[in-house]
DNA sequence: TGTTGTTTACCACTCC
DNA sequence: GGAGTGGTAAACAACA
Protein backbone atom coordinates (compact mmCIF):
# COMPACT_ATOMS: atom_id res chain seq x y z
CA UNK A 1 0.00 0.00 0.00
CA UNK A 2 1.21 3.03 -0.84
CA UNK A 3 1.93 5.53 2.85
CA UNK A 4 -0.06 8.60 1.93
CA UNK A 5 1.74 11.42 1.93
CA UNK A 6 5.07 10.42 -0.14
CA UNK A 7 5.07 10.96 -3.51
CA UNK A 8 2.97 8.02 -4.84
CA UNK A 9 0.03 9.96 -6.29
CA UNK A 10 1.44 11.07 -9.24
CA UNK A 11 -1.45 10.03 -11.19
CA UNK A 12 -2.88 7.69 -8.77
CA UNK A 13 -6.17 8.76 -7.28
CA UNK A 14 -5.53 10.15 -4.04
CA UNK A 15 -7.01 8.82 -0.90
CA UNK A 16 -8.95 12.47 0.60
CA UNK A 17 -12.05 12.72 -0.12
CA UNK A 18 -13.27 15.24 -1.84
CA UNK A 19 -14.14 17.39 1.17
CA UNK A 20 -10.81 17.18 2.24
CA UNK A 21 -9.23 18.10 -1.18
CA UNK A 22 -11.37 21.00 -0.97
CA UNK A 23 -10.49 21.64 2.89
CA UNK A 24 -6.62 21.64 1.57
CA UNK A 25 -7.64 23.82 -0.56
CA UNK A 26 -9.21 26.28 1.42
CA UNK A 27 -6.80 26.32 4.06
CA UNK A 28 -3.91 26.43 1.87
CA UNK A 29 -5.37 30.17 0.73
CA UNK A 30 -4.52 33.30 3.80
CA UNK A 31 -7.64 34.59 3.48
CA UNK A 32 -9.39 31.30 3.81
CA UNK A 33 -11.67 31.64 1.37
CA UNK A 34 -11.62 30.31 -2.11
CA UNK A 35 -13.58 30.80 -5.08
CA UNK A 36 -14.47 27.52 -7.11
CA UNK A 37 -12.15 27.84 -10.06
CA UNK A 38 -9.55 28.58 -7.77
CA UNK A 39 -10.39 25.15 -6.09
CA UNK A 40 -10.30 23.34 -9.16
CA UNK A 41 -6.64 24.68 -9.84
CA UNK A 42 -5.68 23.61 -6.53
CA UNK A 43 -6.45 20.21 -6.73
CA UNK A 44 -5.17 19.83 -10.39
CA UNK A 45 -1.94 21.24 -9.57
CA UNK A 46 -1.47 18.90 -6.85
CA UNK A 47 -2.78 16.29 -7.76
CA UNK A 48 -2.53 15.22 -11.80
CA UNK A 49 -5.38 12.41 -11.44
CA UNK A 50 -7.98 15.03 -11.17
CA UNK A 51 -6.70 16.89 -14.67
CA UNK A 52 -8.74 14.06 -16.19
CA UNK A 53 -12.53 13.52 -16.45
CA UNK A 54 -12.66 16.71 -15.09
CA UNK A 55 -16.31 17.08 -15.31
CA UNK A 56 -17.01 14.29 -13.41
CA UNK A 57 -15.36 15.28 -10.25
CA UNK A 58 -15.54 19.02 -10.28
CA UNK A 59 -19.57 18.22 -10.48
CA UNK A 60 -19.31 15.73 -7.56
CA UNK A 61 -17.03 18.30 -6.13
CA UNK A 62 -19.67 20.98 -6.06
CA UNK A 63 -22.17 19.09 -4.65
CA UNK A 64 -20.16 18.16 -1.54
CA UNK A 65 -19.87 21.74 -1.23
CA UNK A 66 -23.19 22.52 -1.66
CA UNK A 67 -24.03 19.78 0.40
CA UNK A 68 -21.93 19.81 3.06
CA UNK A 69 -22.80 22.08 6.27
CA UNK A 70 -18.81 22.13 6.62
CA UNK A 71 -18.35 24.52 3.66
CA UNK A 72 -19.98 27.92 4.01
CA UNK A 73 -20.20 30.37 0.85
CA UNK A 74 -19.48 33.38 1.04
CA UNK A 75 -20.91 36.41 -1.60
CA UNK A 76 -18.50 38.37 -3.54
CA UNK A 77 -18.78 41.96 -2.56
CA UNK A 78 -20.12 44.36 -5.31
CA UNK A 79 -16.78 45.69 -5.45
CA UNK A 80 -15.46 42.06 -6.40
CA UNK A 81 -16.53 41.18 -9.61
CA UNK A 82 -16.69 37.71 -10.91
CA UNK A 83 -18.23 34.29 -11.23
CA UNK A 84 -19.57 32.30 -8.41
CA UNK A 85 -18.70 32.98 -4.42
CA UNK A 86 -16.18 32.44 -2.22
CA UNK A 87 -16.28 29.46 -0.43
CA UNK A 88 -14.86 28.38 3.23
CA UNK A 89 -14.52 26.18 5.73
CA UNK A 90 -16.90 26.40 8.86
CA UNK A 91 -14.98 27.53 11.94
CA UNK A 92 -16.54 24.93 13.89
CA UNK A 93 -15.62 21.78 11.62
CA UNK A 94 -12.64 21.20 13.13
CA UNK A 95 -13.23 17.51 14.86
CA UNK A 96 -14.92 16.80 11.47
CA UNK A 97 -12.04 13.80 10.74
CA UNK A 98 -11.35 11.30 12.94
CA UNK A 99 -8.13 11.73 14.57
CA UNK A 100 -8.03 15.20 12.40
CA UNK A 101 -6.80 12.51 9.59
CA UNK A 102 -8.17 13.27 6.18
CA UNK A 103 -8.62 9.77 5.25
CA UNK A 104 -12.17 9.68 7.00
CA UNK A 105 -13.95 11.44 8.34
CA UNK A 106 -15.63 11.35 11.90
CA UNK A 107 -18.84 12.53 11.74
CA UNK A 108 -20.24 14.61 8.95
CA UNK A 109 -20.32 18.20 9.58
CA UNK A 110 -23.81 19.36 10.47
CA UNK A 111 -24.24 23.26 11.58
CA UNK A 112 -26.93 23.14 14.82
CA UNK A 113 -25.42 19.71 15.75
CA UNK A 114 -23.10 19.07 18.50
CA UNK A 115 -19.84 20.29 18.45
CA UNK A 116 -16.94 21.64 19.85
CA UNK A 117 -16.55 24.43 22.44
CA UNK A 118 -17.91 27.27 20.07
CA UNK A 119 -16.13 30.55 19.60
CA UNK A 120 -18.63 32.11 17.90
CA UNK A 121 -21.99 30.95 19.66
CA UNK A 122 -24.49 29.24 17.69
CA UNK A 123 -23.54 28.26 14.57
CA UNK A 124 -25.49 29.49 11.59
CA UNK A 125 -23.93 29.79 8.24
CA UNK A 126 -24.86 32.94 8.00
CA UNK A 127 -22.72 34.21 11.06
CA UNK A 128 -19.65 31.54 9.98
CA UNK A 129 -19.15 33.71 6.71
CA UNK A 130 -19.78 37.20 8.90
CA UNK A 131 -16.69 35.84 10.82
CA UNK A 132 -14.93 35.14 7.98
CA UNK A 133 -15.14 38.30 6.42
CA UNK A 134 -14.59 40.26 9.68
CA UNK A 135 -11.73 38.36 10.45
CA UNK A 136 -10.30 39.28 6.70
CA UNK A 137 -11.08 42.66 7.22
CA UNK A 138 -8.92 43.02 10.46
CA UNK A 139 -6.22 40.95 8.76
CA UNK A 140 -6.25 43.45 6.08
CA UNK A 141 -6.34 46.41 8.27
CA UNK A 142 -3.42 45.02 10.57
CA UNK A 143 -1.49 44.50 7.01
CA UNK A 144 -2.13 47.83 5.87
CA UNK A 145 -0.68 49.07 9.12
CA UNK A 146 2.47 47.05 8.67
CA UNK A 147 3.30 47.76 5.08
CA UNK A 148 6.68 48.63 5.93
CA UNK A 149 7.89 45.41 7.59
CA UNK A 150 9.33 43.05 5.09
CA UNK A 151 6.62 40.51 3.99
CA UNK A 152 7.28 36.85 1.60
CA UNK A 153 4.82 36.44 -0.75
CA UNK A 154 4.01 32.86 -1.49
CA UNK A 155 1.69 31.17 -3.91
CA UNK A 156 -1.57 30.24 -1.99
CA UNK A 157 -1.04 31.99 0.47
CA UNK A 158 0.81 29.93 3.46
CA UNK A 159 3.02 32.56 4.39
CA UNK A 160 6.50 31.76 5.43
CA UNK A 161 5.95 32.98 9.05
CA UNK A 162 8.92 32.34 11.17
CA UNK A 163 7.37 33.34 14.30
CA UNK A 164 7.12 30.37 15.96
CA UNK A 165 3.76 30.19 17.59
CA UNK A 166 1.47 29.86 15.18
CA UNK A 167 -2.39 28.00 15.64
CA UNK A 168 -2.94 25.18 13.24
CA UNK A 169 -5.80 24.08 12.01
CA UNK A 170 -6.44 20.15 10.96
CA UNK A 171 -6.99 21.36 8.38
CA UNK A 172 -3.83 23.31 7.33
CA UNK A 173 -1.52 21.58 5.05
CA UNK A 174 0.69 21.33 7.42
CA UNK A 175 -0.90 19.09 9.81
CA UNK A 176 -2.53 17.58 7.00
CA UNK A 177 1.56 16.58 6.11
CA UNK A 178 2.42 16.26 9.69
CA UNK A 179 -0.17 13.31 10.40
CA UNK A 180 1.03 11.35 7.72
CA UNK A 181 4.87 11.26 8.97
CA UNK A 182 4.85 9.89 12.43
CA UNK A 183 7.33 12.32 14.17
CA UNK A 184 9.66 10.25 17.26
CA UNK A 185 8.41 10.62 20.26
CA UNK A 186 4.60 11.86 19.57
CA UNK A 187 6.18 15.43 19.36
CA UNK A 188 3.74 17.61 17.17
CA UNK A 189 5.26 20.91 15.56
CA UNK A 190 2.38 22.81 17.05
CA UNK A 191 3.35 25.01 19.79
CA UNK A 192 0.79 25.43 22.80
CA UNK A 193 1.73 29.09 23.14
CA UNK A 194 -0.64 31.61 21.73
CA UNK A 195 -4.16 32.30 20.36
CA UNK A 196 -7.24 31.49 22.67
CA UNK A 197 -8.40 29.13 20.40
CA UNK A 198 -6.14 26.81 21.51
CA UNK A 199 -8.00 26.58 24.72
CA UNK A 200 -10.98 26.13 22.88
CA UNK A 201 -10.04 23.61 20.56
CA UNK A 202 -7.71 21.46 22.76
CA UNK A 203 -11.15 19.07 23.91
CA UNK A 204 -12.31 18.66 20.30
CA UNK A 205 -8.34 18.00 18.98
CA UNK A 206 -6.26 16.79 22.47
CA UNK A 207 -4.24 14.86 20.19
CA UNK A 208 -3.00 18.04 18.81
CA UNK A 209 -3.81 20.82 21.60
CA UNK A 210 -4.00 19.28 24.74
CA UNK A 211 -1.91 19.83 27.52
CA UNK A 212 1.59 18.36 27.07
CA UNK A 213 1.11 17.83 23.61
CA UNK A 214 2.91 20.05 21.91
CA UNK A 215 6.17 21.16 22.69
CA UNK A 216 7.27 24.52 21.53
CA UNK A 217 11.11 24.55 21.84
CA UNK A 218 11.05 21.70 20.22
CA UNK A 219 12.99 22.17 17.25
CA UNK A 220 11.74 20.56 13.59
CA UNK A 221 13.93 19.02 11.19
CA UNK A 222 13.42 17.94 7.91
CA UNK A 223 15.67 15.63 5.49
CA UNK A 224 16.70 16.95 2.36
CA UNK A 225 14.64 14.54 -0.11
CA UNK A 226 11.61 14.32 1.63
CA UNK A 227 8.63 14.39 -0.15
CA UNK A 228 5.33 16.25 0.80
CA UNK A 229 1.78 15.05 0.70
CA UNK A 230 1.58 16.28 -2.98
CA UNK A 231 4.55 14.70 -4.03
CA UNK A 232 6.88 17.77 -4.13
CA UNK A 233 9.77 17.96 -2.33
CA UNK A 234 9.45 20.05 1.14
CA UNK A 235 12.41 21.57 1.71
CA UNK A 236 11.77 23.08 -2.15
CA UNK A 237 7.98 23.88 -1.03
CA UNK A 238 8.89 25.30 2.19
CA UNK A 239 11.61 28.03 2.11
CA UNK A 240 10.97 29.56 5.21
CA UNK A 241 8.62 27.76 7.92
CA UNK A 242 5.21 28.13 9.46
CA UNK A 243 2.08 29.07 7.85
CA UNK A 244 -1.00 31.97 8.78
CA UNK A 245 -3.40 30.06 11.01
CA UNK A 246 -5.69 28.04 9.69
CA UNK A 247 -8.54 29.47 10.28
CA UNK A 248 -8.83 33.32 11.49
CA UNK A 249 -7.77 33.66 14.93
CA UNK A 250 -7.78 36.91 16.92
CA UNK A 251 -4.47 39.08 16.55
CA UNK A 252 -1.75 38.75 18.75
CA UNK A 253 1.43 40.41 19.23
CA UNK A 254 4.39 38.34 18.37
CA UNK A 255 8.00 38.94 20.02
CA UNK A 256 10.23 41.05 18.53
CA UNK A 257 7.16 42.57 16.59
CA UNK A 258 5.15 46.01 17.39
CA UNK A 259 2.49 45.63 19.60
CA UNK A 260 0.06 46.75 16.86
CA UNK A 261 1.56 43.82 14.02
CA UNK A 262 0.21 40.45 14.65
CA UNK A 263 2.90 37.85 14.58
CA UNK A 264 0.80 36.12 11.57
CA UNK A 265 1.30 39.74 9.33
CA UNK A 266 4.60 40.22 9.78
CA UNK A 267 5.27 38.16 6.52
CA UNK A 268 1.78 38.11 4.98
CA UNK A 269 1.05 37.65 1.61
CA UNK A 270 -0.35 41.00 -0.23
CA UNK A 271 -3.45 39.36 -0.64
CA UNK A 272 -5.36 38.93 2.80
CA UNK A 273 -8.99 40.04 1.73
CA UNK A 274 -10.72 38.36 -1.08
CA UNK A 275 -11.11 42.30 -2.55
CA UNK A 276 -7.23 41.58 -3.65
CA UNK A 277 -6.26 39.48 -6.14
CA UNK A 278 -5.98 35.63 -5.72
CA UNK A 279 -2.38 34.48 -5.21
CA UNK A 280 -1.17 32.60 -8.36
CA UNK A 281 -1.74 28.95 -8.69
CA UNK A 282 0.94 29.29 -11.14
CA UNK A 283 3.26 28.56 -7.63
CA UNK A 284 1.26 25.97 -5.68
CA UNK A 285 4.78 24.79 -4.68
CA UNK A 286 4.45 27.53 -2.05
CA UNK A 287 1.15 26.38 -0.49
CA UNK A 288 3.27 24.38 1.80
CA UNK A 289 5.13 24.77 4.25
CA UNK A 290 8.13 23.12 6.17
CA UNK A 291 7.02 23.09 9.66
CA UNK A 292 6.84 19.31 9.67
CA UNK A 293 9.36 17.05 11.41
CA UNK A 294 9.91 14.44 8.41
CA UNK A 295 12.03 10.96 9.49
C1' DT B 1 -23.01 29.81 -23.59
C1' DG B 2 -20.31 28.23 -20.01
C1' DT B 3 -19.85 28.29 -15.15
C1' DT B 4 -21.66 28.00 -10.72
C1' DG B 5 -24.75 26.26 -7.30
C1' DT B 6 -28.60 23.22 -5.66
C1' DT B 7 -30.99 19.15 -5.33
C1' DT B 8 -32.15 14.39 -5.88
C1' DA B 9 -31.05 9.77 -6.57
C1' DC B 10 -28.45 5.70 -6.66
C1' DC B 11 -24.78 2.67 -5.46
C1' DA B 12 -20.58 1.05 -2.89
C1' DC B 13 -18.17 0.78 1.16
C1' DT B 14 -17.24 0.76 6.20
C1' DC B 15 -18.52 0.46 10.86
C1' DC B 16 -21.45 -0.89 14.66
C1' DG C 1 -28.80 -5.24 8.45
C1' DG C 2 -28.91 -0.39 9.28
C1' DA C 3 -26.65 3.92 9.52
C1' DG C 4 -23.28 6.86 7.96
C1' DT C 5 -20.16 8.32 4.51
C1' DG C 6 -18.31 8.93 -0.10
C1' DG C 7 -18.62 9.03 -5.20
C1' DT C 8 -21.14 9.72 -9.30
C1' DA C 9 -24.78 11.11 -12.42
C1' DA C 10 -28.26 14.06 -13.74
C1' DA C 11 -31.47 17.80 -13.96
C1' DC C 12 -32.31 22.36 -13.21
C1' DA C 13 -31.82 27.38 -12.16
C1' DA C 14 -29.12 31.53 -11.77
C1' DC C 15 -25.64 34.31 -13.34
C1' DA C 16 -21.63 36.62 -15.82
Amino acid sequence: MPRPGRNTYSDQKPPYSYISLTAMAIQSCPEKMLPLSEIYKFIMDRFPYYRENTQRWQNSLRHNLSFNDCFIKIPRRPDQPGKGSFWALHPNCGDMFENGSFLRRRKRFKVGGVQVTDPLGPSKPQDAAHYLQQQAKLRLSALHAAAHLPQVQTGYGLSTVTQPSSFKHPFAIENIIAREYKVPGGLTPFPTAGYPLHNQLGPAWPHMYGPGVMDPAAPISMAAGDYSAYGMPLKTLCPGGQTLPAIPVPIKPAPGLPAHIPAFLAHSPRSLSPTSPQSSPAAPAEALQSTVAVH
